[in-house]
DNA sequence: GCGAAATAGTTGTTGTTTCAACTAACACTC
DNA sequence: GAGTGTTAGTTGAAACAACAACTATTTCGC
């Protein structure tokens, strides 16, 4: 089996995007902890639990949805519920597994770090582009994804279309986690 | 100053690139470690030798080409040492510095691990994107890496005429890092 | 040239992530 | 309905990264 080189288009398009994803997650990770004390995975774990019906998810799908391992996001649960911003309950239906519900407090944390992260989003990503660059971004995102997350195992509940039909999350999305914006990713 | 929240074409085209910048890693880390048994960062450090003249590069320089923290580098040089795959040089011109040198056991490590990086960035990156797409991608990449890395410390040799601007290291490459292929990435 | 500041790098500590082992509950088979 | 396999999650040890403190050399200002 030959292994195919990359040519010159290959190999400048995969640098700059090595480049891109060597270099997002430093940025994102320092503004969200000088302004917010929050990891960027902290972060994106509250922000997932602030989209889902009650606040609550459980371990497994916060894991799939975060790409974290388990152990990982057990550990990291444990240090939010340390600092009150997430409680554990046990789930009754399964009574193997672990729901995750986001508290009053870490609520006020999302909310309180979102405008910080949106902005830098902004700064960063969403301003250098033109509108065409950010249609191709999608479609570039959209393409990689097949591959990368076939499952759509992380990338569930995209398609504003298609709401409610990913275990119903959408459809009986709380009246609470309606209120204010998404917190964005 | 009121924050600007993201309309559905940027949040779209955002959740997909915050997935990719989160997935990847992951399997470009579990491709090297199982065939070859270097991290990422590892296979980049070598990578990045492996095309600098005399395969030589002082630690500054090669913790700005991977977006290292010094701290970092030193330790993972460290123990790249410890195997034998790089060996640390006192500079002769400044004498607070230190060159980085890649052994020959450190050249064929790298030489076996890039077929297989190769093959799995083709799967994952390439092979799902059109030809529009790759050349769009190059753009998008250009147009972050202008916010991202504005000094283009990481991302400093890339276009193909400008060769030999850089310090000269394109300029005094050395006949044995031009006898293979490059061990993109 | 002498002292202050800046630069290059290392080392130790601390926090996080990964990995392996483990417990507990459920599900499936016979 | 006992036994086996699978799923959900936690925990502890080892690897790794971030941060702070430190040494040694060079450069800058006067």
């Amino acid at each position: 089996m030959e292994t195919q080189w990359l040519d010159e288009r290959e190999r400048a398009a995969w640098l700059r995007l090595v480049a891109v994803v060597e270099l997002l997650p430093g940025l994102l990770d320092a503004q969200l902890r000088a302004q917010a004390g929050l990891t960027h995975f902290e972060y994106f774990v509250l922000a997932m639990l602030s989209e889902a019906p009650e606040h609550t998810l459980r371990m497994t799908s916060l894991a799939q949805r975060t790409n974290a391992t388990l152990p990982r996001l057990s550990h990291v649960v444990r240090r939010l519920e340390d600092r009150g911003l997430v409680e554990r309950l046990p789930c009754p239906e399964d009574r193997r597994a672990t729901n995750a519900r986001l508290t009053d407090e870490g609520w006020d944390a999302v909310v309180a770090a979102a405008p910080g992260h949106v902005t830098t989003v902004r700064r960063y990503i969403l301003d250098p582009l033109t509108p065409e660059q950010l249609e191709q971004l999608r479609g570039i995102g959209e393409a990689l994804l097949t591959r990368l997350d076939p499952d759509r195992l992380m990338t569930a509940l995209y398609d504003p279309e298609k709401t409610g039909n990913n275990g119903g999350s959408a459809a009986r999305m709380s009246g609470a986690s309606r209120r204010t914006r998404r917190a964005v990713s």
